[in-house]
DNA sequence: GAGGTACGGTAATGGTCGTTACCGGATTTG
DNA sequence: CAAATCCGGTAACGACCATTACCGTACCTC
């Protein structure tokens, strides 16, 4: 799909605005030339390299999900499984709430209608390794007897969910700026501790 | 704010469309033509009544923020906690991911940027109370002892969370339908059950 | 050093769309 | 019944914008 280019300068510089102006504004409400302003370079090379502003969008979308959910977040190897979480836990949340991705998702979420396949692919590339991972990091303990017997699949939805919280809700808003690492740590740390012992007290 | 205007048939159908077109295709898609193209009547009608396109898009969002979220969905009288957990559970599920709700949603999400005092507001009157509404469950159960003593806003979150999993987020991105009502108890128990007890077998 | 290619700048084209103006008929009002 | 108001339909206006064409210059090749 993507052949191993040689770096482009001016590719780069297109890819850096246009993800300035896309991930802030939207895609209907960038147009080429606020792109070119900022880049520089002239239309022509947006359309040489990428045939329509369609095309310089999805491609965006892509690189940058790659980027930034491959970075190597998943399937480190395991410790305990508590540490396990907590280390995805604070990893997610910071990714999550990063605004770069903050922005990527909601221009995904804007153009999910017109563009489906480009919302599937941003979900596979992206949130789906890290759900997948969970699914098997639980699937093991569950083996291992460490957890309760559970559709490991179900049980890494339920912790994704518990780590955003409503938190990732109110920021995805624009409600909430980034958080501060404190608070990532506090949101992790509770997260885990209630996934894996739940609320109601012991004994 | 809404002064309580007499039903007006043809406020109403210019909503009801604008509401199809611009929850399915998003604001800047959606054209005012393509709007009374569907409702009927004419332009006059749209701006006399709300000025610009933008005044009939913030009127929709608010009005059915409004009527989707004010259905008695939050505060009921209480039955037992886990009851009322699981009841609040099935109700947000069947709300959000509600072909509608999603739409409204996305819609908000997509223009949160350009207008945030319209994200804003749509959280405040929408899913805040709902979350509101269970941080006081979760406070008046931990008065009673039946769950360990929490921050009761930070404890609603992470029920939210749970619930939603990242079924919502799926949902949101469009790459599932409406869920069966099957599916929405079976996520709402498991929520439920993990929230209360977590994965970590007991004793 | 000559010829050609690549690229930045700018203008032109064609279409869409929000908004306003105009027209004719229907309905209401005195 | 006459006058005025309302409203739907249509056209006009002006702006914006994606896309393409054009031009001059700089660099690269031979």
């Amino acid at each position: 799909m993507t052949e191993p280019s040689p770096p482009d300068p001016r590719r780069a510089a297109l890819m850096s605005a246009a993800a300035d102006l896309f991930f802030e504004r939207g895609y209907a409400a960038t147009s080429i030339d606020a792109i070119i302003d900022r880049a520089g370079g002239s239309k022509r090379t947006i359309y040489a390299l990428f045939g329509s502003k369609e095309g310089l969008f999805e491609a965006l979308v892509r690189e940058n999900t790659e980027r930034m959910f491959g970075a190597a977040l998943f399937g480190g190897e395991e410790l305990s499984l508590e540490a396990t979480l907590r280390d995805f836990a604070t990893h997610l949340l910071e990714l999550f709430t990063n605004e770069r991705t903050v922005g990527l998702y909601q221009v995904v979420v804007a153009e999910a209608g017109r563009l489906p396949e480009l919302a599937a692919s941003f979900y596979r590339l992206g949130p789906e390794r890290g759900r997948a991972w969970i699914a098997q990091v639980l699937e093991r303990a569950a083996a291992r007897g460490e957890i309760l017997p559970c559709e490991p699949d179900l049980a890494a939805g339920q912790f994704l969910g518990l780590v955003r919280s409503d938190v990732y809700y109110e920021i995805v808003l624009g409600l909430r700026g980034p958080l501060s690492d404190a608070e990532i740590r506090h949101i992790a740390d509770a997260a885990v501790d209630t996934f894996l012992d739940g609320m109601r007290p012991r004994g």
